[in-house]
DNA sequence: GTCTATAGTCCGATAGAC
DNA sequence: GTCTATCGGACTATAGAC
């Protein structure tokens, strides 16, 4: 095939390097061409130059392919969590770390938003992006709870910081504009309390 | 029993139900017993009494069976919200609306319980249900705009009443007592708004 | 009601890196 | 030698097509 010179980013292959890398990317490529019900799997190992059983060795499903950062931005966040300080509220401290999550977005924003698009045209790869982000949140609670917020609070503010990256995110996909993910999740944040706050 | 007039939420229940019925029915009991991977499409249309092929006329997938009451529910919450006095502020709309719901999971708590254990036990069945609970955000906030609320305060709301309704459902789940689920809910949403208020 | 494509699993074999 | 990534083929069940 072709020689294919991906950049780096993820997965060492010892024969052709990089063939976790390389099926990522020609998934999404494919799945924006044709659609993701009107490729296979066989389509994406083809175009990779690898077989089938190797597409499955590296990710669970065909969903997962287009996921694949999604520890990463978990680890952000959950790091940005544990590193807040101190004295800041729950929500704070949620926004705040959604905000530096952003961060990594914002860098790789006109593949975020073609990705966006191929999932927004496929419901059972919304159904993966839910669960991705219910896991997000969740994780987001533990971490809070691990720095003393007691539990109730914890799940509650994590619930509404996701709702707030939710919101933002499809504000900042839509958006012709470059503004930055984080402001569109501040955005989104201060809509929230707003609502929640009025009588 | 005589006239049994009842409308059940998941489709089952009746003295008498149709295939559809038992399908629902037997689908839930299946993957009690044995799991939801466990259990094949051919083995529920056997003890249904019908063919595979019935089955998939009558749900979209081997998941879809267990979300035949969504429908009611969201119709319910769309009534509740449009009737709402014109007075009241869109978070507690949604929260009376979600009240509403409620209401109708209280008198089959015994199937809702076993329900949520066996979607709590597989992934993909969680998937199809933040999906549902996504499209009854949507249709909340579709609603709340159909009465007035701008576009940005609707979706707001309708994503912290969803959240207080998700939170609610787990406590109810999860209690001993049969405290109600609206009153889970509403104690859901209490917490949302101290959360957000908190400087 | 039958027929078929495709997702996804399981068995094992092979080959380079260390 | 071990470890890990590749490949081959057979297999079941889902889901859609005819």
């Amino acid at each position: 095939m072709s020689g294919a010179v991906i950049t780096t980013l993820v997965g060492m292959g010892r024969w052709e390097p990089g063939a976790r890398g390389r099926l990522a990317q020609v998934a999404l490529e494919l799945y924006a061409e044709r659609g993701y019900e009107q490729t296979t799997v066989g389509d994406i190992a083809e175009r990779a130059g690898v077989t089938e059983r190797t597409f499955f060795r590296h990710f669970a499903d065909k969903r997962e392919v287009l996921f694949d950062g999604s520890e990463t931005l978990q680890h952000t966040l959950v790091a940005a969590i544990a590193a807040a300080p101190a004295e800041l509220a729950p929500l704070d401290v949620v926004g705040a770390a959604y905000g530096a999550a952003a961060a990594v977005l914002d860098e790789r924003r006109d593949h975020a938003v073609r990705r966006a698009g191929v999932v927004a045209a496929n419901p059972s790869l919304q159904e993966r992006e839910l669960l991705k982000m219910a896991t997000l949140t969740a994780a987001a609670a533990a971490a809070l709870r691990g720095r003393g917020t007691p539990g109730p609070t914890a799940t509650v503010a994590a619930e509404i910081g996701t709702a707030a990256f939710r919101i933002g995110f499809e504000a900042w996909v839509a958006d012709p504009d470059s503004t930055p993910l984080a402001d569109q999740v501040g955005a989104a944040l201060a809509a929230l309390r707003a609502v929640a706050a009025h009588p």
